[in-house]
DNA sequence: AAGGGCCTCAACCGCGTGACT
DNA sequence: TAGTCACGCGGTTGAGGCCCT
């Protein structure tokens, strides 16, 4: 029987026999789909898009359930928070999609992979290097990562700022890599702004560049005193012997991630001058102009 | 207003893997 | 052990929307 209670009789009938559809599903597909997985459950795909009286193949209706249908499917933005997320995870596992979405609670691996695409190898892209190549990876954990970072405790401290009058603790969930590329889930309670027990800031999850009233100079607008150059250079003036010290509270960890192997890095660059040639000005997403290409490539000649 | 280029993302495709017979 | 099937993964495609000229 099927979710219209008709029975299942074409159980042997082979893909080539239906008229199957294909492209956009219709909200008609979808909702024969849902009311199907709520009554049956999901699996077996193949005989379920047939029971359904779906022209679908079973692989597109997994598809369809699991990146679009599904109710934990989280939809919207992918936000600061899980941006740098997913460069961490990137940068451990490579293109391990469904491994990187498992650490991010209701986001797809087509989500993520098409976040990649679009906005990561744009900009390996415009940097007119590989996505694997190590220059884009050390511009990506010794540039962007650290931006996201502080564009994150901005965030924070900005949602502090306006909300004053709470002062109570808040719970926050983190997962957090150690070393080993362990994960470590913890329940953090914090005060905005204040460090945890993950030297980490609590993070406003909430908060994207779309939904600033414009990402980059707009968040300081709302009160927050963050400045980029300041806040950066605390960051980024580290020496080769010494950046572990200048790197730990209110960061992620990333003393381990900061030995840059091809030393691309680990030269003393003036990132103060980088700041002044406005290479984090950028007004628009956080993923773009976070760099000047002419600026990179001369940082790494 | 039109149209061309670019970007995003839903959907498809091919392949690998594991379970089962 | 070989064959088949279901499932999942990563890569790719293409439609539609947006932006710029």
């Amino acid at each position: 029987m099927d979710a219209n209670g008709r029975s299942c009789s074409s159980e042997t009938q082979s893909e080539e026999e239906i008229d199957l559809r294909r492209g956009p599903w219709t909200v008609e597909e979808d909702l024969i789909l849902i009311n199907y997985i709520a009554n049956h459950g999901e699996g077996r795909w193949n005989s379920l898009a047939r029971c359904a009286g779906l022209k679908r193949t079973g692989k597109s209706c997994r598809l369809r359930w699991l990146n679009y249908l599904r109710p934990d499917v989280r939809r919207g933005n992918i936000t600061l928070e899980e941006q740098l997320l997913i460069l961490e995870l990137h940068s451990r596992w490579g293109n391990r999609w469904s491994k990187i979405a498992q650490h991010l609670p209701g986001r797809t691996d087509n989500e993520i992979k098409n976040y990649w695409r679009t906005r990561v190898q744009k900009h390996a892209k415009q940097l007119q290097c590989d996505v694997n190549s190590k220059q884009f990876k050390d511009t990506m954990r010794y540039l962007w990562m650290p931006r996201l970072v502080e564009r994150i405790r901005a965030a924070a401290a900005a949602s502090s700022g306006a909300n004053t009058t709470t002062t109570s603790p808040t719970t926050t969930h983190h997962q957090i890599y150690n070393n080993n590329s362990d994960v470590i889930t913890g329940q953090v309670l914090s005060s905005a702004g204040s460090n945890n027990e993950y030297g980490v800031s609590q993070i406003n999850a909430s908060f994207t560049p779309e939904n600033s009233s414009t990402a980059g100079s707009s968040e300081l607008s709302v009160g927050t005193q963050v400045s980029p150059v300041s806040d950066l250079t605390d960051y980024y003036n580290f020496q080769p012997n010494n950046y572990a010290d200048n790197f730990h509270a209110s960061q992620v960890n990333y003393q381990e991630s900061l030995t840059s192997p091809t030393g691309y890095f680990n030269q003393g660059l003036d990132f103060e001058a980088i700041e002044q040639n406005n290479m984090w000005l950028g007004d628009g997403d956080v993923s773009d102009n976070l760099w000047n290409v002419e600026d990179i490539w001369l940082l790494q000649q």
